[in-house]
DNA sequence: CAGGATCCACTATTGGATCCCG
DNA sequence: CGGGATCCAATAGTGGATCCTG
């Protein structure tokens, strides 16, 4: 089991991707040496992991990209039946503390979508984890039209944020980019200043990319392909 | 209970509709000599035969407007709790023999659609029907964008009926348009020419608006009002 | 905790089927 | 039958809650 070195090239990167296209994550998991859990619920995260490896990205959870020369960022997408988006796609966890001093420009949205590899996965419920294939993986980058939208969706929840009315936030803000919990339950509180500036304490958010706005983009990507 | 007369102007018509809003259909009801069902399975349909007769509409089902004269059709809009509407609209029967022959700007859609005065009507489904209140009416002819929209889809689907392929037509089709069943029961048929104008016996089938368009008509007439 | 995400109860929407009246 | 529509079972979608690993 010899560790995947990390790709020297975007081309080096797809291609290896779209090596693996058609194995099963159990497959896949012998090759990285990752036992994949039987039940659904004890498998959350695992494809992204064995992905992770078997792509050689820098192993850990570092607030990089996965390729860190490469400045590319990986991401599994679980399809449907049907090939679309079944879940968001987690981008990254809120800073409440930092936001007001952030601009769209400098945002970690921005620079975790800038290069992304979508590896799409099979997840229909009723496929054991083990069995699901991966699909043909595409890069990323937003043309102008997706970072508008992603844009103006950033800009009016970290304005909401930075005002301190996190708690006003619900999933149903955002076109395309949404705030939801991030947390390991819903007792989970962090520190944040609130309007005043105060201490309040709220619960963990991360941004997320509605299943609608990637299934578009794997849709534009297809076709170019 | 003597007949409402016809309206002889648009503007009386409208102030005619708004002066009865904040009546409920039983009231209403009494005034024209329609007793309201208890049942609301009996009840489909009688809040548009009582606000026809209360606003002096031509009576009968003739395919002309219900203002003769001027030149307008009635449409009631159910309204949940929040405003918006329930249920699709539905516009009109469609005759397949014919529609090969018709453009958009010939459709009974368009006549249909192109001067309306929406009443809409209270319809949370544990109200009892006689109880149920009038809104504010409001007078509308499509604007460009909506009219685009309209006959985007309509140009689609009469198309493909035009092509005799309408059993693939389902009420998927079409963003504020669609065609939809308009029949007593599922096993209506009704003798229609097929793609090689052989006959095919079909559903009957009719046009409706989607409930989010006339609800963003009416967010337009509002904001406007 | 940060990073990898999915679960699933609930709500909203859909669209085929159906009901009344003249 | 044409004109007035609504019913409601099934599906799709949402978003708060949760799970695993290093």
């Amino acid at each position: 089991m010899l560790p995947v070195p990390e790709p020297l090239s975007d081309q080096e990167l797809l291609a290896r991707a779209r090596d693996i296209a058609g194995l099963t994550l159990g497959e896949l998991g012998a090759r990285v040496g990752v036992e994949v859990p039987s039940e659904s619920m004890r498998g959350k995260g695992v494809a992204g992991q064995i992905l992770e490896k078997a792509l050689g990205a820098t192993a850990g959870s570092r607030s990089e990209p996965d390729f860190v020369d490469l400045g590319i960022e990986l991401k599994t997408i679980p399809l449907d039946a049907r090939g679309k988006p079944k879940e968001s796609t987690f981008v990254c966890s809120i800073s409440l503390a930092t936001m007001a001093d952030t601009d769209w420009e400098g945002s970690t949205v921005l620079k975790k979508l800038s290069n992304v590899l979508f590896v799409p996965v099979e997840a229909a419920s009723e496929t054991p984890l083990r069995n699901r294939r991966v699909g043909r993986s595409y890069l990323w980058a937003p043309d102008q039209e997706e970072e508008t939208l992603l844009r103006t969706d950033w800009e009016r929840l970290a304005d909401t944020i930075a005002r301190g009315d996190v708690e006003r936030i619900t999933g149903h803000l955002g076109q395309v980019l949404q705030v939801r919990p991030k947390a390991p339950h819903g007792r989970s509180r962090r520190r944040a200043p609130d309007e005043e500036g105060a201490v309040q304490w709220t619960m963990p958010r991360g941004f997320y990319l509605r299943p609608a706005f990637t299934g578009a983009v794997l849709a534009r990507l297809r076709a170019v392909d």
